[in-house]
DNA sequence: CTTATTTAGTTAGTATACGAAATGAATCAC
DNA sequence: GTGATTCATTTCGTATACTAACTAAATAAG
């Protein structure tokens, strides 16, 4: 029936598309979309980190984390300063808005994995989040 | 150390950037990408089928499907053909080029599967093809 | 010191992805 | 049979994602 049955890769695309969409409905209310949320999330832990710190921290391209941080910034989540020690590097910066957002928001990813995962037992999410990660290795 | 190791939606996303990177990869000498051997693939197995029908069985949105049919299409691989019976269906037909690779590319899929899942072993593999199936529900 | 190289970030180009509105064709309700 | 609805596809707008080429700043090599 299903030719893309055994297919990882096309079922990994299926469940990712899945879980991002789950993500992105949650957060459709507060105006951010689940990167914008993530690297929220990233800032909330270290405010001020670089550029390309964030990359590093959420694998993402250097080009495509140019554009979602331009939207953040013109979003007024976010503020980009040049680093005086080296102005080759922009240090990101919550702005009130960014930072007012964390007790709601806190919760809303947790709670986009469990719906993720509802179908799951305990043993089983622990089992598919190490597989996951050896995959990446 | 870090903080998105708990999130299946976060491994999710990298463990399926890192597929589709692979994938792409190994489809960049033929000027394909992912999708578009999936289209092909299902059009190998049923040429003719409808665009909607395409949309369904690669779970891909019609705003998508439609501009990488487009991009298939200057590209030589497919024709749109419009169905006599139904004036508003699209059959979407291989052309030559698009039915010669079929040897080609027929491992290029399972390849990139397997070098994805070299690390797990048969065990591995079966489970977590379940549990991404699982998700989906 | 000056040239070469590396590094952080931007920009341009292309390809998914998807919501929403639009178009044209088919079908339903009556 | 005509008006309303449904259906297949397109178009528009926005947001990742990544390659390659570019800029500006820092550093290494001589």
């Amino acid at each position: 029936m299903d030719q893309f049955e055994d297919c990882i890769i096309f079922q990994l695309a299926k469940a990712y598309q899945k879980a991002h969409g789950l993500f992105k409905k949650r957060l459709l209310p507060y105006g951010l979309t689940p990167i914008q949320h993530l690297i929220l999330e990233a800032l909330w832990l270290e405010d001020g980190i670089s550029q390309k710190d964030i990359g590093m921290r959420l694998v993402l391209d250097r080009a495509t984390l140019s554009g979602v941080l331009d939207r953040m910034s013109s979003g007024g989540w976010i503020t980009k300063e040049q680093d005086p020690e080296d102005k080759r590097t922009l240090r990101i910066c919550l702005t009130d808005k960014g930072k007012d957002l964390t007790s709601n928001l806190a919760g809303e990813r947790n709670q986009a994995n469990e719906e993720l995962l509802s179908g799951l037992n305990l043993e089983e999410k622990i089992l598919l989040k190490r597989l996951l990660k050896d995959i990446q290795k």
